[in-house]
DNA sequence: GCTACCTATGCAACCAGTTGCACTGCACCT
DNA sequence: AGGTGCAGTGCAACTGGTTGCATAGGTAGC
């Protein structure tokens, strides 16, 4: 598994805190690995243990003292022996297929405003994605590296949302037609 | 939440045995609920318990007696609760996402061929939605009710996977550019 | 002055899902 | 005769994730 390992991966870009992890999976990570804080607080204490990280206690004035985490010799070992090992495929689990094969039982009609609902944020979701693929990179052609592949994250969820709302307009298209 | 539900759609278009349900859930709903057979054991009793379904023993010579469930009144009940009740919409999480970008640590090649593999993955599945579509679902436009729910859903899958596999093809080809 | 939100950490209880195992008996293959 | 695989049920232990709460001082708006 892996939220070990997503959390190896941001702290090897950049050195945090546990609650700066945290905003960073609110943003690009999370998109594809969410987390709250209470598990990164608690799965940082297990790696702290395990020596995969050390921290350093920082005293800030006006607020909480802070431990900053960057990663050990061993968290880079385990780290480089995950990302050799297979990994299986994510499967997809979506609640909104099984509520469109139980929206025969007579509730069509409240199925598809459900539908209309998520596809209006996985649209709004789109267009963050959208948003800061314009902002941050403007010309993919020319990204190498690390910015490459965090473009290509990013793409990822492009895609995956795209291909969610067009799922939708075609599913709200034919229950539509359906009902007339 | 949705085992609950999922299986209580499952066995309102049919009443089975929690080894049947499992079996069923390989199949269809299962590609956007997956769920093991232990698991769906305890579910069921759970709700035998809480009666949502009720179970009649069924003798079987040659092989272990079975429970048949089938949905009772409160199931039926909460059923329709649940599918008016607004649903967070699913998340992504793939690790896939993390390797990537995981692999400006030196493991661009290793990554790599983990995409490949994971794109030879769902292309497989994919193909074998889509052998499902022909198979099942040749006419699209003539279906309606139950049928077309069930086809609406499949065509959701169809659609994550191909999404899926033409990502996995850009990052493949941006990967290979890049590490000339 | 009050509410609300942000930084910052953490505990405890709970829920859902995974993994490994156990038992029975038939059918089929080698 | 032995292995595999299917049909059928189930327990126990574990892991990962969620939710609710507690604490504490600072800032910003009404």
């Amino acid at each position: 598994m892996a939220l070990e390992h997503a959390i190896l991966v941001s702290l090897t870009e950049r050195a945090g805190s546990g609650y700066e992890l945290a905003r960073r999976f609110d943003r690009s990570i999370g998109y594809f690995w969410p987390a709250t804080h209470q598990q990164i607080y608690r799965v940082l204490r297990r790696m702290d243990e395990a020596g995969w990280v050390k921290h350093t206690e920082i005293a800030q004035d006006g607020r909480p003292d802070k431990k900053v985490y960057r990663v050990a010799a061993a968290g880079r070992a385990e780290l480089s022996r995950w990302l050799a090992e297979p990994e299986d495929p994510a499967v997809l689990r979506d609640g909104l297929g099984v509520k469109l094969r139980g929206a025969s039982l007579g509730a069509a009609d409240v199925v598809l405003k459900e539908i209309e609902r998520h596809r209006a944020e996985h649209a709004t979701r789109l267009e963050v994605y959208r948003g800061i693929q314009k902002r941050d990179f403007p010309k993919p052609s020319t990204l190498h590296g690390r910015d490459l592949h965090q473009y290509l994250v990013l793409r990822g969820g492009v895609r995956a949302e795209e291909s969610f709302v067009a799922w939708c307009d075609e599913v709200i298209d034919a229950l539509r037609k359906d009902n007339r």
